[in-house]
RNA sequence: GCCGAAGUGGCGGAACUGGCAGACGCGCUGGACUCAAAAUCCAGUGCCCUCCGGGGCGUGUGGGUUCGAUUCCCACCUUCGGCACCA
């Protein structure tokens, strides 16, 4: 740039493979655990970003997702504490077997190649990880220990095997979670899925239904809408269930309902097409044609169309007996029920109720009211709609009539208690999680199928059960393993007879439910982590990544971390404290995706402009947690940034300037004040581009002045508080400055007796309104301050005649004259 | 439909607790350097008016509270996200 100046020019590829190299080989961000026995002295801090799917390609989501935890940990690790900062990819799953069947070759190749592919452009950011920790779900070193928590869950009873109504995928062939289907559509392909019943492996999480709520207290700091989101997923309601009599049949039909105080309204009863009860109910009946015949329809309809047609139904000519009057109400069924929620029957009250009110006006059922809203002075009219509202009363209720809504609910709750015909009860939306796959590459469900002992775990000492080599990775409906004759065919553990292997493979959530504890102690050979080493580090006190696992990853690795507190296995109930969400980087007004042609690629602005510019300009952009746009002429902005201060830097070195302040002057000052600011904004607000403007700012002054007795200084200090976000340059820049190890130099902190201003900025407003500005003395008295601004010439000509009647003084701030 | 978040210059954004709206950066305009260009540096840059002193208006829209509102309250508009036959 002047090379007649003899200044050599910022060459930002050169000097990131020195630094990075230099990292490596000092292992800078390397840390030990602390020794057996012994809680180490250092405070802790764990830093994680979600486990990255090896996709091969990094892309700009990414780069956001780990310098946001970059800066962090720099900043920590700085400050004194001990940081865990590791690193390790989700490698199971389909996507590494869609491309093997695609292309040919085997999941494992392409999931490595893509992890060798996307370790090198992590590498090439210069995060700072500590490599000697990565894992690999697809590892058998990893997995076995998969495997053994999958057991541990099986023997405390968190693990079963049962026929249920299930999702299935028709285009990736599988079954798949509840979690896992959006919008009635496949949440990896968007293929429609269908309703099968079919024998799963399944977590009991329903289980933990209450503490995944409750313990949302342990949080720190979570996303109120990552909380809302997991809160309605879980969908947690109190109400009761009521036993509904057919005495021709002798069957007792439970429901679940959160309005018992609307029992008297109950004109019709309605069950799902799946319930067990509908076969027998018409057999030999009239209706039994017509009845089966709507059961089959509904079945073939596929979740979507079930979710938006108009109700329909059909009656079945039975009648059931309303437990409170014993009246008889008819028996319908109507896919607007669903086998999967409550008990997959309910009483229809269509005065009160909207969805049973629209099936009512459809074929022609009574609509009884017996609840009146607040107010209500004359007899309700019938026939109605009445919608919930607080304050309502019973009516026509016989002696229950006149209570209000909640007493009236647990009156008639104690009723059916004491007759034995229903009781208090809690209904939730979740389901259990359904965990295995029909496909190859995931994790092998560790069970044997005997004929004589049923399911029997494989032995803690055979594991891993490791993959078996297979020539065909194509899913047909069955897990491919099964192809696999000589593997599948083995001898139980338990009498030794023939015994056949589960051929199913786990969900790859179930992997990344617990890889955040693997990396306390990753070489582990003999338990999945040491009980002491986990408890140091757990809970992770700050964890980053996409809102796209609200739900999904966030409530399952919640799930896991508390079936393990139970089991004895972790003394934390909650794995991850702070929760932070970053947006995403849109190019051209669009998520970037292949499809549209729009990926910004991370490596060809490393390429171009170095690592250090792009991370900077990622963090410049805008609000961490906020979807930008990503602009080219943007990064130049940061480029030009760092091209600046490495000329600033070079110049003050030529000067020699002293590298200790004199106090008192105003570029110290501003030190100092940026010191407070890049520090308070990512410890205390967690924000990221303003620290980077107020390092710009001290840089700018420097500029100006650099001939300043505190210039020295303040350039030091700019290199300092840059270094988390563009540590290569600032590392460089730091040596050249005389000193070494930056990474290992302790976070600036201000001095607060150099914040201290002796005069500042009197803005003198004249009704609100700005009409001049003075400096002021700090120590001035609210008095002194009024007379400032009443002598102001500017606020003079705006008082004009008038007088002034209030005078309204912020300290060190302004002083507004109220004149009328 | 319900719940939530957001709306500020040409653009990304700042203003943290009700107190100077537009920090920082991009872009643009003018100038310096150069044979020229790039790079770099300097100055300017919300809109309107101006006698060049300054004045008026301005944070989605309309109202309100207040000495004072981008910030608090009410209503509405727009965008985005979540949930949505859950009994």
């Amino acid at each position: 740039m002047f090379p007649e100046d003899g200044m050599e020019r910022y060459d930002p590829k050169t000097i990131e493979a020195r630094w990075q190299r230099v990292w490596d080989d000092e292992r800078a961000f390397h840390v030990p655990n602390p020794a057996e026995g012994e809680i180490s002295e250092r405070e802790k801090t764990y830093v994680l970003e979600m486990l990255p799917y090896p996709s091969g390609e990094l892309h700009m989501g990414h780069v956001l997702n780990y310098t946001l935890g970059d800066v962090v940990a720099h900043m920590r690790r700085r400050s004194g504490y001990a940081v865990l900062r590791p690193m390790g990819y989700d490698a199971f799953g389909l996507p590494a077997e869609n491309a093997a069947i695609r292309e040919g070759g085997h999941p494992r190749v392409v999931a490595e190649r893509n992890i060798e592919a996307i370790r090198a452009q992590m590498r090439r950011m210069g995060w700072a990880i500590d490599w000697e920790r990565e894992v690999s779900t697809h590892e058998p070193e990893y997995y076995r220990w998969t495997q053994w928590l999958f057991l541990r869950f099986f023997e405390h009873g968190h693990t079963y095997r049962k026929e249920a109504p299930v999702k299935w995928c028709p285009k990736d062939q599988t079954v798949l979670a509840n979690e896992q289907v959006i919008d009635g559509r496949c949440e990896r392909c968007g293929t429609e899925v269908e309703a099968k019943s079919l024998e799963q492996w399944f977590f009991r999480i329903t289980a933990y239904a209450d503490r995944l709520l409750d313990e949302m207290s342990l949080l720190e700091d979570w996303p109120e809408r990552v909380l809302t989101m997991q809160r309605n997923w879980i969908g947690r309601s109190e109400g009761a269930e009521v036993v509904f009599r057919i005495d021709e049949l002798d069957a007792e039909v439970p429901v679940f309902t959160t309005r018992p105080d609307t029992l008297y309204g109950a004109t019709f009863f309605v069950l799902a097409p799946e319930h067990p009860l509908v076969p027998r109910l018409v057999e030999g009946t009239p209706q039994e044609r017509e009845v089966l015949d709507y059961v089959r329809r509904a079945g073939a309809r596929s979740t979507v169309e079930r979710e938006t047609k108009e109700k329909d139904g059909v009656p079945t000519g039975r009648t059931i007996t309303n437990p409170v009057n014993g009246e008889q109400i008819p028996v319908w069924v109507a896919d607007y029920v669903l086998m999967e929620y409550g008990t997959g029957a309910i009483m229809a009250v269509p005065a009160h109720d909207e969805r049973d009110f629209a099936f009512a006006e459809r074929y022609g059922l009574p609509v009884r009211v017996v609840v009146e809203p607040a107010g209500g002075d004359s007899a309700p009219e019938q026939g109605v709609f009445v919608a919930h509202s607080a304050g309502e009363r019973l009516v026509d209720s016989e002696q229950f009539s006149g209570l209000p809504s909640p007493e009236g609910k647990r009156a008639i709750v104690e009723r059916l208690e004491r007759d034995g015909n229903g009781k208090q009860v809690i209904a939730y939306r979740l389901r259990d999680w359904l965990l295995s796959r029909q496909r190859y590459w995931g994790c092998p469900i560790p069970i044997v199928h005997c004929g004589a002992c049923g399911l029997v775990p494989v032995p803690e000492s055979e594991l891993p059960v490791l993959l078996p080599e297979v020539e065909e990775f194509l899913p047909k409906g069955r897990s491919p393993l099964a192809a696999a004759e000589e593997w599948v065919r083995t001898t139980c553990p338990s009498c030794g007879g023939e015994a056949r292997r589960e051929t199913d493979t786990m969900d790859t959530f179930v992997d990344s439910s617990w890889y955040f504890l693997r990396y306390c102690d990753p070489r582990n050979d003999e338990a999945p982590f040491g009980r002491d080493v986990a408890d140091y580090w757990l809970p992770v006190n700050q964890y980053i990544g996409g809102i796209e696992h609200a739900i999904l990853h966030l409530l399952y690795a919640r799930f896991f971390t508390k079936a393990m507190n139970d089991m004895g296995l972790v003394g934390f109930r909650e794995p991850f404290l702070r929760l932070f969400n970053q947006g995403m980087i849109h190019h051209l007004g669009a998520k970037m995706a292949k499809s549209k042609g729009n990926v910004v690629e991370p490596n060809l602005y490393a390429d171009r402009h170095g690592a250090d510019a792009l991370r900077l300009y990622v963090l410049f952009m805008g609000p961490a947690e906020q979807d930008k746009e990503w602009q080219d002429t943007g990064i130049e902005g940061t480029v030009r940034f760092l091209h600046r201060l490495w000329r600033l830097v070079h110049e003050q070195v030529e000067r020699g300037g002293p590298a200790q302040a004199p106090s008192g002057g105003a570029l110290a000052r501003k030190t100092h004040e940026t010191i407070a600011k890049v520090t308070d904004d990512v410890q205390r607000r967690f924000v990221f581009n303003t620290p980077i403007s107020a390092v710009m700012e001290l840089v700018n002054e420097i500029a100006r002045a650099p001939e300043d007795p505190a210039a020295r200084f303040a350039t030091e200090t700019a290199v300092s508080l840059i270094q988390p976000y563009a540590p290569h340059v600032a590392e460089e820049l730091w040596q050249r400055l005389g000193h070494e190890r930056l990474w290992e130099e302790p976070w600036p902190v201000a001095d607060e007796a150099q914040l201290r201003r002796e005069t500042f900025e009197l803005v003198i407003q004249v009704n609100g309104k700005v009409r001049d500005r003075v400096q002021a003395a700090a120590d001035l008295s609210r008095e002194e301050l009024v007379e400032l601004a009443r002598n102001s010439p500017r606020a003079r000509a705006f008082i004009d005649g008038g007088s002034v009647r209030q005078a309204i003084v912020v300290p060190r701030k302004l002083v507004n004259l109220v004149v009328g």
